[in-house]
DNA sequence: CTGTTTATTTGATATGGATCAATTTTTAAT
DNA sequence: ATTAAAAATTGATCCATATCAAATAAACAG
């Protein structure tokens, strides 16, 4: 983890050239609004693997991703791990209030974020009424995806799973206007299988199916180019 | 479902009389808002399997409980079900943005709920920041038990998942100042499989080895004594 | 380029929980 | 109280997915 030069020269304030602020709690913020923000939070850097804080640990920040991806996760006592969700440019994570982090994070690759300190992001919200909405409606929206999640996990099977989880992917890419087709999977099918709530090898085995059912083509383990989308989003509604 | 009178003559305003505030997002609110709080939520009642609100139907309120339980769940076209929560009074649901709701929501025996309109909500939120940081403390605290629920259902067994839902149970009913042993389950076994992701043969199942262990002790079906809590604890965590 | 490690696929077998079925218990209605 | 309906328990069997094991394939280091 590497903490980056900290802009308060007045020279082109961080976030006024952030190029994934529209899809970030930010976009909310007026121009003028930009100095004062970017000197609340720190930008940081983290290569593959890194932890970003630990389960267990004091939570004291708040995290906002402005490139690369990373991975939210449980540990069971035994060492089973539940990874709760893969987060991409523009999500928030960490925690809202004082006490230990509700899962650990874990960069995928290279990534950035950006850094608030809870008290200082509470005490800026006090002053910014439409950034306290922003966050409630993105905390809300979360809650929705998370309660999606816990269908999938509770009522579907493997197939299913599968099959949904290669379309919210896509989907996810296409909302900030990445390229969905083919669809990049930066993880390994081992943390596939962790989120899914299966091992890796019926992971591996339902992608074969839909490869032998040409409803995808496997350029290579990590780029799946969706041939029949209809047929996929069949499987799993 | 039954209107009751809209208390706005000055006498007695609802809020400042309500029983459950305490456990609610309202409590932030001063003695002398709480007049005109009144008077942006109305009270409804409900009875046992009365339905709220659909899935598919165009989202307007946010509903907050003031006594019962309600369960929220989602339907799959084949008709699977999966129970997302039970709420109880303190409780808060339904739908920030407009759109349609993400569950459904039934009432589990007599229920009384206040119901506010998104728009006024949000209207009055501009002018309450406590409430807004309210309300955004407490949905992030709800992803935080939804996160939870993923890790519940991603990784545990019916053991595990039944364990956990009898002591999860009798910890909200503490923390509401409620007897929480022997508990009370006001759902039925078929409920609590749609809950936990489980049958319910298989949730019977577990119940009847809890008690064969003697870690439980069922009074009837709907009241569970815990006989040894540790033991149970030791199952799921 | 070559060997080594890590990730993925594929196969064989085992098993936890689902499904199907029957019985018992509880709740509700008259 | 009596009957009917709904909920819960218990048993027998089956199957989807886990587990165990081996073979490829891809990524990486020197």
């Amino acid at each position: 983890m590497e903490t980056l030069s900290h802009n308060s020269n007045g020279v082109s304030p961080r976030c006024a050239v952030c190029k994934i602020r529209s899809y970030s709690f930010c976009r909310c913020l007026h121009d003028d609004q930009l100095k004062i923000f970017s000197e609340i939070s720190t930008e940081r850097e983290y290569k593959d693997k890194d932890t970003i804080f630990l389960q267990q640990e004091v939570s004291k920040n708040l995290y906002n991703i402005t490139k690369g991806n990373i991975k939210i996760y449980k540990l069971l006592s035994d060492g089973r791990i539940q990874i709760i969700g893969f987060l991409y440019p523009g999500d928030f994570f960490g925690s809202y209030k004082k006490g230990k982090y509700n899962y650990s994070a874990e960069a995928i690759g290279d990534v950035r974020v950006c850094v608030f300190k809870q008290e200082t992001l509470d005490k800026y919200l006090e002053k910014n009424m439409n950034l306290a909405k922003e966050l409630l409606h993105m905390t809300s929206h979360e809650l929705t995806l998370a309660q999606d999640r816990i269908g999938v996990l509770g009522k579907m099977n493997a197939n299913e799973r599968v099959a949904k989880f290669i379309l919210n992917i896509s989907d996810q890419r296409a909302r900030i206007g990445w390229q969905n087709n083919p669809v990049s999977l930066p993880m390994i099918r081992q943390d596939i299988a962790d989120y899914l709530g299966l091992t890796l090898e019926t992971v591996s085995r339902e992608i074969t199916r839909f490869k032998t059912s040409n409803f995808i083509k496997v350029m290579n383990t990590k780029q799946i180019f969706i041939v029949d989308k209809e047929k996929l989003a069949n499987i799993c509604q």
